[in-house]
DNA sequence: GCCGTTTTCGGCCCGACTGTTTTCAGTCG
């Protein structure tokens, strides 16, 4: 079952787009906007607290704290049960249509009784929009694409991976238009979010017009908006593509407003605005007579309003304007991956191809660590483990040192493959769930806890399993989870494989406040694989980690004293 | 509905683009 916290900012995110249909309220339904998203992101599970604690949420207030508390008391939110009375289910459907907004969708319900996509369609089918003020030709017809694109499952969000490769061909591409001074992605891409809804690519140029013409023209997209400074495509695949064209002078505040986050840019504009000062995508100003006060670089700006530069992943107004900033771990920092596969198991390159690999990204050490027997689809047995062993350390002539791990299989009691004698002989371990995802919150919860306490279990891998977009986490207490993972000098994962992504942000958030310690690992089953630390090292960094924090940042023998400390206990 | 160095009322980011409009509303990010 989900957390509350989602369950109730999911029903205030409807009671939002409820308002906004009945018009005349865009503040009210900015407000429940606001509030949902403080609720389902929130560190505390809200059914814990009382009124005044609900209050402190930032954005939520003795309104919307009512609601929260009356939901979790009754199980339902009198005034939105009848909000939903007045409004057919369908109705909010009709906002998903790309170009249809509230105030067209609820044109289309009071003048034609439309309250469903497929009444939507079969009323254009028969004319019935000819005439209707608003519903022109071209927007009935653009309308029925949006239908379209929709039922295509194409407006939904993608892997962090597949728009950085989108991305990433573009601008190689782009940088070729004669008179393209900079160019670089920005939006939720620069702040490495796990899910990426569009792509926003920003360039600097005198003359938009060579790289508005270039971009209108990519393979297999379609063209949205064309303009002088912004054009929009969709891909063949549904991936909507931005790119925005400004003059070399305003780069810095052009990147800021396109990195964003909404959130980010709002709070930040809120606090000038009492400075008698202005935030453009064109520079900051002084309100009275719009002089332009910095614009060049994002560092420019942000000394101007008093701040730091803020790293993109910290851009989501979650107190990154209030106070000192963490040293974000970098990619740099790493000395060592310490969860990665081998052919031996389901990895498809043999040991010496990834040690090279490895190697050449700079390490001092490097963990390979297989799957363990209990995972019958791999054939691991404890010879095999041995011999690879014996392989390990066949190969391990520095500079870098190699460490010979397991990935062990937590299984459905919290025990791990192997026993203590047998365990005590690796150099590290990582313990994971595989199997058995829907136990009931407690005992999944204890499942964990007890890999936790295991003297040789080093790093709980992936710990929630789920996959981004596809699987839902397993249901436990999480926090409960940190609390052991900290207490018995376990660390948490951050699972880097994009599709994982395990723990994310959030959790990491939640984790950091019981003291836990992380590791990044690649999760690597190719060798190419192990360049996706980049995404790992994002996700640290959306949850605020420093170096200290992160295992395999820690010299090799801090990183041997961490394992040895534990196994004493 | 929420918030506060403009603090219990009055403001809430703001610009680009499209379509329909005859000067602007709606949508989007």
């Amino acid at each position: 079952m989900a957390r509350p916290n989602e369950v109730v900012g999911a029903l205030l995110l409807e009671f939002a787009d409820l308002l906004s249909m009945t018009g005349g309220q865009a503040f009210k339904a900015r407000a429940y906007e606001k509030a949902a998203k403080a609720v389902s992101g929130h560190h505390a599970d809200i059914s814990t607290l009382d009124l005044k604690q609900l209050e402190q949420i930032p954005n939520v207030g003795k309104s919307t704290a009512a609601k929260i508390l009356e939901y979790l008391s009754t199980g339902k939110i009198e005034t939105l049960e009848k909000m939903r009375l007045k409004m057919p289910a369908g109705l909010r459907a009709l906002m998903n249509i790309p170009g249809l907004g509230p105030q067209k969708a609820v044109a289309l319900h009071s003048e034609l009784g439309i309250g469903s996509v497929e009444e939507l369609t079969a009323a254009i089918e028969a004319g019935k929009l000819e005439g209707l003020r608003g519903f022109g030709p071209k927007t009935v017809e653009n309308i029925l694409h949006g239908i379209e694109v929709m039922q295509a499952g194409n407006t939904g969000r993608v892997l962090i991976s597949t728009a950085m490769a989108v991305a990433e061909e573009i601008i190689a591409d782009l940088k070729q238009v004669k008179g393209t001074e900079k160019i670089t992605y920005a939006g939720s891409l620069r702040r490495m979010k796990e899910t990426i809804g569009d792509v926003d690519i920003l360039a600097a140029a005198n003359d938009s017009g060579p790289l508005m013409e270039r971009f209108a023209k990519t393979p297999l997209s379609e063209v949205i908006v064309k303009g002088p400074a912004k054009t929009s495509i969709r891909t063949a695949r549904g991936l909507q593509v931005d790119l925005r064209v400004v003059p070399a002078k305003s780069w810095g505040a052009a990147l800021m407003y396109f990195t964003g986050s909404k959130e980010h840019s709002v709070s930040l504009r809120t606090r000038l605005v009492r400075q008698g000062l202005k935030l453009s995508e064109y520079g900051l100003f002084r309100a009275e007579d719009n002089e332009l006060l910095a614009a060049e670089t994002e560092e420019d700006v942000y000394a101007r309003l008093g701040l730091p530069w803020i790293p993109p992943a910290l851009r989501e107004d979650r107190g990154e304007l209030d106070g000192d900033l963490p040293m974000l771990v970098q990619e740099s920092d790493l000395k060592g991956d310490l969860h990665t596969h081998t052919n031996l198991t389901d990895g498809v390159a043999p040991l010496a191809r990834m040690v090279e690999a490895a190697a050449k990204r700079g390490y001092s050490y490097y963990a390979i660590t297989d799957h363990a027997k209990n995972l019958p689809m791999q054939r691991m047995t404890d010879e095999k483990m041995l011999r690879q062993r014996e392989e390990v350390r066949a190969l391990d002539a520095g500079p870098m040192t190699l460490l010979h791990g397991t990935e062990l299989n937590i299984d459905p009691d919290g025990e791990v493959d192997w026993d203590h004698d047998f365990l005590s002989k690796f150099d590290i371990t990582v313990a994971s769930v595989h199997s058995h995802f829907s136990q009931p919150s407690k005992v999944m919860t204890q499942r964990i806890i007890r890999a936790c306490e295991n003297p040789y279990v080093n790093i709980i891998g992936h710990l929630t399993t789920r996959k981004v977009l596809k699987r839902p986490p397993v249901d436990a207490d999480f926090d409960a989870v940190f609390e052991a993972a900290a207490a018995t000098g376990t660390a948490i994962e951050i699972n880097a494989h994009p599709d994982r992504l395990d723990i994310n942000d959030d959790l990491i958030l939640r984790a950091k406040r019981h003291g836990v310690k992380f590791s990044i690992d690649s999760d690597a089953h190719s060798t190419g694989h192990l360049n996706l630390m980049r995404y790992g090292i994002g996700m640290a960094q959306r949850g605020w980690l420093t170096k200290a924090e992160v295992i395999n940042t820690w010299p090799l023998a801090k990183l041997r004293a961490f394992v040895k400390s534990k196994r004493k206990i």
